[in-house]
DNA sequence: GGTTACATGTCGCAT
DNA sequence: ATGCGACGTGTAACC
């Protein structure tokens, strides 16, 4: 049997369960009724209650509450996880820093403290993310944007920036595409203004772009050589499922356009592969 | 004794725990080797492994690996949790709708169960919020922004939008601030300039607004300062405690400011020094 | 280690 | 319910 429990420990259990279990790569539990304080990036302190504590052996310190889906205080991985006593009672204590941060459990209660030797080989595979969503832009360019639309740059590889898809439509005219996999946001819009704007800025040549500048410089010039903004005709494409009437106003406004794509999971799996669970 | 325990549970008495625990607000642990399936928003797959399951009164379902500070699958607060059979082994099984989504565990070996009757009446005392930090420039504009500054509106109650705080400087020029607690992004520069935009079309009067400006492009410099269209007079200030080189530079080239505000709170003392009677 | 952007983000608040 | 922004966001990728 990978766990072990103890009724009601006492400090020592608690100590030697804890310690033993950070050393050990084992995840220790704890029901009880307890007291936290916290300090770093903020700093907040919640009264006594019945709350579940969990210690991965990481560093991972959480505080459950009764309800909600977030711990309602916690140390990320990579914290020291002690347990101290303040007068006579045990004491979680995690620490780390970059940020400086410390959390400290008092468990004046502690009613089942547990030991689990996890093993958890599997590596979760994950469908529908943004990453699916780009492959299938990158299949199906016409289909997915519009008529002739073409990518030229995907993603990060670009030297513009952090776009998404730069391409070029049916007429040449140079695209930037921001993707979102969620209803569009007015963050959204302002990622893709930004990443516009990286676009002029960098002075791409085109087809019709036929100065050879030599120019280095952060186009700071003025007057008659203003090359400054040399890409102007850039059409800017925020893809996503949906979006709000606002954030399509704002695109509108800024001459910018949405396109709806929600459906392009439907290729990503073989029909033989789905299971029952897709129909329900 | 508000916990119960069970070693390794069959099917009939994890039924039985998890439905009376959801009914009688009780938090339900298992210990268990499990297989995780989800779909909804997104949709993964997380093979045969040893992990804490949780499932809470308020229908939220927690699937934790040995290590991580996140669940590797999770439901949020609101799903319905029932246990099913899958030939003979139990299954958890959690679904909610907006989004519809649905999340089973099917527990091959469950080592321990545990039913705790958490009761928790305490609220979370937090410091060092934006909030906080909101309150510091309210009370002391001068210090937190500049000499001369004063705040004519905080924030969501301005007409102009969700802008942080407006106000005018010494010289009655209108400013919008955006405030952030941690280091800001580029994002917190887009948001800025989007807040500005509303301003500048909101055609506020000012004291200092000549009517009749007759430039229509927008940010068409000459070397000296940038000009706007309608409202050309406002300044942009993104308040934080610090920036990356990229967004100060960001913030320049488009005519913005940053002011660098990291202690606001101060009362707060060294974390250090901070001890649990602080809060009492 | 710092910066950048994604996330089944979650959560709270206001409309 | 939806829209919008904060969060001790966490997390991975890239440099």
């Amino acid at each position: 049997m990978p766990t072990e429990r103890y009724d009601s420990p006492d400090a020592e259990t608690i100590e030697r369960v804890v310690r033993e279990g950070q050393r050990d790569g084992a995840m220790v539990t704890c029901l009880a009724e307890c007291e936290v304080e916290y300090d770093g990036r903020s700093g907040g302190y919640l009264g006594p209650g019945d709350r579940l504590v969990v210690a991965k052996p990481d560093g991972t310190l959480l505080v459950h509450r009764p309800s909600g889906h977030q711990p309602v205080n916690w140390m990320p991985a990579g914290a020291t996880i002690k347990v101290e006593e303040d007068e006579g009672a045990p004491l979680l204590y995690a620490r780390r820093s970059n940020p400086n941060e410390y959390l400290r459990v008092y468990l004046h209660e502690p009613h089942l403290l547990t030991r689990f030797d996890a093993d958890d080989p599997a590596t979760y595979q994950e469908r529908g993310t943004e990453a699916e969503m780009h492959e299938y832009i990158e299949r199906n360019p016409e289909t997915a944007i519009e008529e002739g639309f073409r990518v030229v740059e995907h993603e990060r590889e670009s030297v513009y920036g952090y776009i998404d898809f730069f391409g070029k439509d049916a007429e040449g005219r140079p695209v930037v595409v921001e993707v979102k996999r969620r209803q569009a946001t007015l963050n959204n819009v302002d990622q893709l203004k930004r990443y516009m704007e990286l676009y002029r800025e960098s002075r791409e040549p085109s087809e019709r772009d036929v100065s050879g500048s030599t120019e280095g410089a952060n186009g700071e010039s003025d007057g008659g050589g203003t090359r400054w903004k040399s890409n102007p005709d850039v059409r800017g494409i925020l893809v996503a499922p949906s979006a709000s009437d606002r954030v399509r106003r704002t695109l509108r406004d800024d001459g910018l356009e949405f396109v709806e794509l929600s459906e392009f999971a439907v290729e990503k799996r073989e029909s033989s592969e789905k299971t029952l669970s897709d129909f329900l």
